[in-house]
DNA sequence: GGAAACCCTGAACCCACTCGAAGGTCAAGC
DNA sequence: GCTTGACCTTCGAGTGGGTTCAGGGTTTCC
């Protein structure tokens, strides 16, 4: 009796990696993961490599970058300098969103609170409604661009 | 001569509430914006009232809100007590969901700049690659879902 | 041999936009 | 009166990162 490495069903895949089922194939589609030759039952295998890979890129996505930036970290070679530093660059720029998208969380929280509290419940009109509307106007002086966003 | 109430065309209403022509569009035809009446052409005609309220959704939106929540505070009645309680639920709820994603994006913060000062170019190997492959194998160990995120 | 639990594909749907094509309207200038 | 160009109209499709569904095939267990 040889032993096999293991080999699993998309379903077990699934459960080892924490990537649902739907979503392994969707990267596969998306040429994150490599489709792998089936059984005879036209079922997809994967094997340890195949899960680890998957959990990779659920920390990257967890890490919110992008499928494109995770395409390339996973086409680079370790052992490569060149890589290297493209690895450095990308972390750079993704540090860099984190950070932009970090600020406008924080001043965004500062006015959701300020807005909580003024509404006491008491008075005739709902301070709250009544205060989002005032900062509508004043948005009018300062006009900005609507999508402030970037992907992350 | 009779004094008419300012009537803007869409791009006017754009420029002046910081929302494009497109989008203007997009919010009348997801119920945000009343479509109001036409002029002989059919060009769609706006007022202060409607810029005011591009606005309030352009506000809203900056604040993350998804444009559900906005439908909601736009159909309450400032003067209602219960709407009032409506409003206070909502925030609430939306504060909540901003928090817990500023906690996520903390600790992500963190784990990126860690991660950073790995690698320093020296070295055979791309430490910042091989950092990210060890935690995609300590994520093995302690399984979560694969979406944290909620709508914020 | 029948039911439950798994697998397959392809397509539709989600949100909040964004863009493009193809055409209608209007004011200014020649 | 005609052209040019800047607006406006509608409709349809595309984006990213999935989720869900319909309509099947396969495997496993009792």
């Amino acid at each position: 009796m040889v032993s096999e490495r293991p080999s699993y069903l998309i379903g077990q895949a699934a459960a080892l990696s924490g990537v649902t089922a739907a979503n392994i194939r969707f990267y596969e589609k998306s040429g994150l993961l490599h489709a792998g030759e089936r059984g005879t039952n036209r079922y997809r295998r994967y094997d340890d490599r195949d899960v680890h890979q998957l959990r990779f890129i659920r920390l990257c996505r967890a890490m919110d970058m992008s499928l494109d930036e995770v395409r390339t970290l996973l086409g680079l070679d370790l052992s490569r300098k060149a890589d290297c530093a493209v690895a450095n660059a990308a972390l750079e720029e993704h540090i860099g969103h984190v950070n932009a998208r970090l600020r406008e969380l924080r001043d965004l929280q500062r006015d959701l609170v300020a807005l909580r509290e003024r509404c006491d419940g008491s008075g005739p009109k709902c301070r709250i409604i009544e205060a989002l509307h005032q900062r509508a106007d004043r948005l009018s002086r300062g006009r900005a661009p609507t999508r402030a966003h970037r992907h992350v």
